[in-house]
DNA sequence: CAGTGGTCTAGACCACATT
DNA sequence: ATGTGGTCTAGACCACTGG
């Protein structure tokens, strides 16, 4: 049987999480490594780069492979829509358009889709619900420059998400997790009380350097974004 | 110059972002673009796998490689320790210990951490400023039988968060994100008003199946967390 | 069964950072 | 100057899976 990187990478990290190779530990070099697991240097060249992709270990030319001190944690999401977040559970989907119009871009939002003052913006609220029950309410604001067809897409059958994805195949953001307290209008629409603490998420989606979309996505109460790493 | 897979990546890339390989489209195989693009094959497929692991492709044997008509849109956070997390705002850190007890494992928590019941745990409760001002509260609970050196630690100068890590090489987890109103325990230590909404994360955190530590990291109102993709 | 991606190899050249 | 990782190549065999 021949080593593939896996097994590489796998021994690697045995190692390191038995101490064998302790943190800041300055790992061999990858032609020596390839003669200790007796395969070729891609190989190892593999195992190590998907460590260093991971965290777990630091490469640098000429001064070798360590392992880190303090290993980059880090958590991957995976950012779903919302009708198959709430499906995947086996929960009915629901939803309704709240709001659509046609305004001056706020100044706030104009710092952060850089768009110039007295621009007009297409504004969306909807709610989408899980077995009847509230799940997530959405404001988000679109740029008409950049998608045109948004004047005349109409969202009262289906949200402006899927709508989006389907029109920009594409695309870079920012994303921020916060917690807020429901404003009365919030409430209402979540069936909670106002000043309750809800979970939102909130995006800037961006097509090569100009905005597309600004989304505020706000949970019900007790919502849990998890993921493991 | 010789084309490179980042070449071949950033040119599959634009073709997809620009609607030329609209979603759902099956794309040539890696011989045939490896030809077009005058390169061997390996390097397409980097290319191609790189796109995969982003979730902006799907790939299958014999099948071939499809656009994703819904791109898995993924978000990766790095996951700081809180003392660089400020001192890399600029922020002067400052940590205190506000409890530490050995205790028999709560009901709630042996679930999660599968402990036997009756068994102990240490539990170090702590606070974290940026600039003298309330940053996170720290609630810790460390399985002794996984950390013995937990029993002799002394938190007092440094949080558990830098000793673990210094301990325990490496680990998988478990992360939650979620929303919570201050207890009025939790608004004294953070300087605001019971029920006010905070940001609070979750993790577990497992070496080889055998939980090391539960910890639930409050911050203060207002937190955000963001990154880019 | 046959086509596709998944991976390994042995060799090579290069970029870069430390010395 | 020199050693390390970063990458490309050309060829090969294999694993999976769709038709």
């Amino acid at each position: 049987m021949t080593v593939t990187f896996k097994d590489v990478k796998a021994d690697l990290l045995d190692k390191i999480a038995q101490g064998i190779m302790a943190p800041g530990t300055l790992m061999p070099n990858e032609m020596d490594l390839a003669e200790r697991y007796g395969c070729a240097r891609a190989t190892v060249n593999r195992a190590m780069r998907e460590l260093a992709d991971e965290g777990i270990v630091e490469r640098k030319r000429k001064a070798g492979t360590r392992v880190r001190k303090a290993p980059i944690r880090q958590a991957r999401f995976s950012i779903p829509i919302v009708r198959e977040e709430i499906e995947s559970k086996g929960s009915e989907y629901r939803y309704a358009l709240i709001d659509r119009t046609l305004q001056d871009v706020p100044d706030w939002l104009r710092g952060r889709l850089a768009l110039k003052p007295g621009q007009e913006v297409v504004r969306v609220v909807c709610m989408h619900w899980a077995d009847g029950i509230p799940y997530q309410h959405e404001e988000r604001w679109i740029n008409p420059e950049i998608v045109p067809a948004v004047l005349e897409a109409d969202f009262s059958a289906n949200g402006p998400n899927e709508w989006l994805l389907a029109e920009v195949p594409f695309s870079n953001a920012e994303i921020s997790f916060m917690a807020v307290e429901a404003t009365q209008d919030l409430a209402d629409h979540m069936g909670c009380f106002a000043g309750n603490a809800l979970f939102r998420t909130e995006r800037t989606t961006w097509l090569k350097e100009t905005a597309i979309t600004f989304v505020r996505l706000t949970y019900r109460r007790g919502h849990r974004m998890t993921t493991r790493y």
